[in-house]
DNA sequence: ACATTAGATGTATTCCATTTGAATGTATAG
DNA sequence: CTATACATTCAAATGGAATACATCTAATGT
């Protein structure tokens, strides 16, 4: 009963552009954020895309940006499209499948599961708080971060 | 997002003992029954066994029974013991998680998931209707099963 | 135009957890 | 004492997720 780390790296993607505002982030900048990795995570963003969490903007200073304000994404949406929605459990072949109320009741304590997601909204989990933003290495408007810990491009590379 | 096997093993083991009333079943019947590993049931048995769900009886013509009656056994204590209450996600190395908020409406979630079964006991989902017992083949009262289909355990095995 | 960047897509490989299998020990009824 | 059935441990196999690789399309600066 975990989560996959599929669900995980969207949301992890959605916190990080609702983080980012406006400004496009592109999925290689994300994943090395996170230090995941940044096939894995293109397709990820293809599946946000399509759902229409994302809008994806193509070629030189392309990346992503969130599709709507985080606080009109809800959670059990997001959770819905990267979990899918099939059944807790694959009955097929089982010989008291006719007979087991089991579905039943694991479908309705999914469906409460849901529920508590879809009271949430993307903005309740990201907001643009400046704990975030400082992982994130955001500046928050005065300029780049000073911060000393910062690799800065070097120059030399 | 899917209930393991594992799970769904113990909740198939613990219906077929609530069917059976006070008969011993053993391991490998039940394995036989759903055509599951019998080495693994053991598994799943000793670990029932040990958090009091069933009570074992070994030796010669021992088995398996319910520790409880079936109307004592809530689904919300037998999926807690068979998942693990171990959080959904591991944010072991995530960069935002001094910051997240995602756990902790994860674990909301998770609360109201096995809310839902809790309000359901075993004997809600395996009541000992002439449906289950004549998919195990338990003789009602009346003398052992005249079923055609049944192999009747050939002597010339 | 052309090169460069960045997302889109498909395939293949690697990795890991779950599941299964096998071997051995322990307990009990007969 | 022996046959049966649970207890315990370890090794192998399986399957799905995660990753890597390759190629294409699209946008943009030069
Ligand atoms: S036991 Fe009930 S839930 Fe589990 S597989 Fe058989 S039918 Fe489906
Ligand atoms: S994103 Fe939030 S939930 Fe997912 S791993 Fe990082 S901290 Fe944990």
């Amino acid at each position: 009963m975990k989560l996959s780390r599929h669900s995980d790296y969207a949301l992890r993607a959605m916190i990080q552009l609702a983080t980012s505002g406006d400004e496009l982030v592109s999925i290689r900048h994300i994943a090395q954020t996170y230090g995941i990795s940044h096939n894995h995570l293109m397709k990820i963003a293809q599946g946000l895309g399509r759902a229409g969490f994302i809008e994806p903007v193509r070629g030189r200073h392309g990346g992503l940006r969130l599709a709507r304000p985080a606080s009109e994404i809800s959670l059990g949406a997001l959770v819905r499209h990267t979990e899918g929605e099939d059944s807790l459990v694959d009955c097929t072949g089982c010989l008291i499948a006719p007979a087991c109320g089991l579905p039943d009741v694991l479908a309705e304590a999914m469906q409460a599961f849901l529920a508590v997601l879809d009271g949430y909204r993307l903005s309740d989990i990201a907001n643009r708080s400046h704990m975030l933003r400082a992982l994130f290495d955001i500046p928050t408007s005065a300029g780049p971060s000073q911060n000393a810990a910062d690799p800065v491009q070097c120059p030399a590379d």
